[in-house]
Order: structure tokens, then sequence, then C-alpha cells
DNA sequence: TATACTGGAGAACGTAGGTTCTCTGCGGTG
DNA sequence: CACCGCAGAGAACCTACGTTCTCCAGTATA
């Protein structure tokens, strides 16, 4: 098996369980068994547990912000993009167990004693703020909305998790809706 | 010693290290300097590490939950009292070094594998929903719009937990108070 | 004053877990 | 066809950690 492919099935296994379950309660036996390579083989591959981490942590990254980035090509006016935010969340609130937004159980579980982890989830956060920020520019509302929107983001990710529900998606959405139209209104002012 | 204050030394001992570091990075040892008491004394007082866990999470939901009553007995209408959850939010954010809610963090920790976290942390969600929804009604605003201020609070919690900067609580309050006037308007029409 | 009992200190135990090491098997080369 | 070298399996190593156990000290009672 080549490393590419060996580094993909790490990776993916190393996702599913983190995602699952948390980070430390994940050792590198759980580890080995869902990816069905050898110890000898992932530490080939990674030189520490800490490294696989960061590197699920990135990818997730970059998976969730494309996933957002494409559910608001979906639609047109800057106004729908940034309501499409809340649907790609509600998307991802229905699949399956989901347990909150990943970057924030792991900065909870290793923020302080993980700078690198704390250093990718800083990243994503802002990705995801320079995302909605150049909605919010795009739709004429002042910036002061962008990290409004944000942040029932953020809350509808915990409280989905926690309850298992994923209404709170709608309910931020309708949040977001009166915020922006809110704030449109007072742009033209 | 009697019981009783050792019990306190070690819960608060306890409460100390988890909301500093998380919980499972935590262990018995590290209680047990904190503390200042032995271990034998803390398995005389507690059944389990998971048993503290629980406990200090009950003790912080009451904690929480009646710095937030007491913040809202500040003022008068409700519309202050709904505002007043995000100046106890900001007071919270400014004190040492925030890391988030700590319930949200140990439900990202432990969730998935301990239960009674998971339980203790919903039911300190719904206590605060309860707050927030008691006073909504109050105002006379549609019961949705509680929902919508509970989601910006945990935003606001997280991400000030992540970036360490207090200003989430006041970005959130001006979302919260567009959205109550919002809603007021909308309920005299 | 001496002995016995009880509570608690912290070392020990047993398991978990990240990382390394030894041995084996397979492939390549002569 | 045989031998050598290298990559990898998974057991072993070493540390961490939750919980228990042994021993000691102090207090109470006779």
């Amino acid at each position: 098996m080549d490393d590419d492919k060996a580094r993909e099935l790490a990776l993916e296994a190393a996702e599913r369980l983190f995602t699952a379950r948390g980070i430390q309660t994940v050792g590198m036996d759980d580890l080995r068994n869902e990816a069905g390579i050898s110890l000898k083989r992932i530490y080939g591959l990674f030189p520490s547990k800490d490294a696989i981490v960061e590197q699920v942590l990135v990818r997730l990254n970059r998976s969730w912000m494309q996933g957002v980035i494409e559910f608001g090509e979906r639609v047109d006016s800057p106004r729908d993009k940034l309501l499409a935010v809340f649907d790609f969340l509600e998307d991802r609130f229905r699949q399956g167990d989901y347990r909150g937004c990943v970057f924030i159980n792991a900065f909870g579980e290793l923020g302080p004693t993980a700078p690198l982890v704390a250093e990718v989830v800083r990243r994503h956060k802002a990705d995801f703020q320079g995302y909605v920020s150049g909605l919010v520019e795009s739709s004429g509302a002042p910036a002061s909305l962008a990290p409004q929107l944000v942040l029932l983001a953020e809350g509808a990710q915990s409280t989905a998790g926690i309850f298992g529900d994923p209404v709170a998606a709608g309910q931020a959405r309708a949040a977001a809706a009166t915020l922006i139209d809110a704030a449109l209104v007072g742009a033209r002012a």
C-alpha cells in the first residue's frame, strides 16, 4: 500500500473517531483498528498523535469552509448567502449523531495544553469570520453585522450538539434574517 | 478536618483545575496537590473522579444561574434583564483566562462517553433557556425570541473563550437589543 | 500509662495508552 | 535458487492515571 493511501486511511479513521468520541478518549489502538493499518505504519507517516490531531483539524476546516461556500454558491444575493450559512449548518446538524462544533470541542479538550490545536481552531474561526465579513460587505450592511451572525452560528452548533436537535439552525437563521434586515434598513437610513 | 471542609476544599480545587485545563488532563494527583488533602481522604468523600466531575458541574450551574439572575436583579424591565445576561457574560469573560463555557467544554470532552456529564450539561442549558424564556414572556415578546437570545449567548461564550477577547459579549448584546426591539415591534403590530 | 482501634498518608496496583523495538516475511539481486 | 536487506506487524516498554491497600500515627479507653 502506498503512503498516500495509508495516510488517507489513517486521517479518515481519525476524523471519524475524534468527531464521534472526542480526542483524548480515542487511543492509538482504536485508531489502528479503525484504519486497518499498523501502528508502525501510522508512526511511519505521522510523527505523533498530536500531529494526527492537528492534520485532522486542518482538513476538517478545509472541508467545512468548502461546504459553507458551496451552500452559498447555490443562491445569488449576499443576503441569501448569509442565510445559506444556516442552511449549511442545518444540513450538518442532520447528519448522524452531530455532537457540536468539532473545533469548539477540540479547543475545550485540548486548548490549554496543546497550543497547535488552539491555533488551528482559531484559524478555522477566523476563516469563517472572514467569509461572513466578506458577504456582509457585499450586502452593503455595516461591518458590525458580521460578528453577530457568527455568534449565532457558533451558538447554534453547540446547542444542536448538546440537545441533538437541528432546530437550533432554524432559530439562528430566523434571528439572522432579522439582524440582516435591520442592518440593511439602518444602512439605507 | 471535618468532612464538609474537606469536601469543599476538594470541590473548589477541582473546579479551578477543570475550568483551567479541562477534565481529562487533570489527574487525581493534581487534584490532591491542589486541594491539599490526601487521595484516601478524597476517596472517602467521593466514590470516584466521575462523581467529583458531576458535582463540580452541578455547583458551577448553581453559581452561574445565581450570577445571571443577580445581574438581572440590578435592572427593572424584562428587556433590561435580557440585556443584563450579556453584561453578566462580559463580567465572566473579563475574569482571568476565560476559556469558554465550562459546560460546552465538558460536553465536548466527555459527552459521548459520560452520560451523567451530558445530563448535567443539558440541565444547565435548560435552566438558562428557562430563565430567558421567562423574561421574554414578561416582556411581551413572542416566545421565538428566547432561543435566539440563548444562541447568541452560547456563541459569545465559545468565541470569547477561543479568542480570549470579551468583545463578543458586546457584539452579542447589540444583536440581542436589535432582536428584542424587532420582536417587540412585531408584537405590537 | 499502655493497648487497641480507627482514620488517613501516600505508595502500590492494575490498566490504559503513546511510542518504540524486535522479529518476521517478502522482495530484489546476484 | 539462495541470501540479504528493508519495511512493517504487533508485542513490549515506559509513563500516566484512577483506585485500592498497607502501614503508621493519634486518640480514646481501661
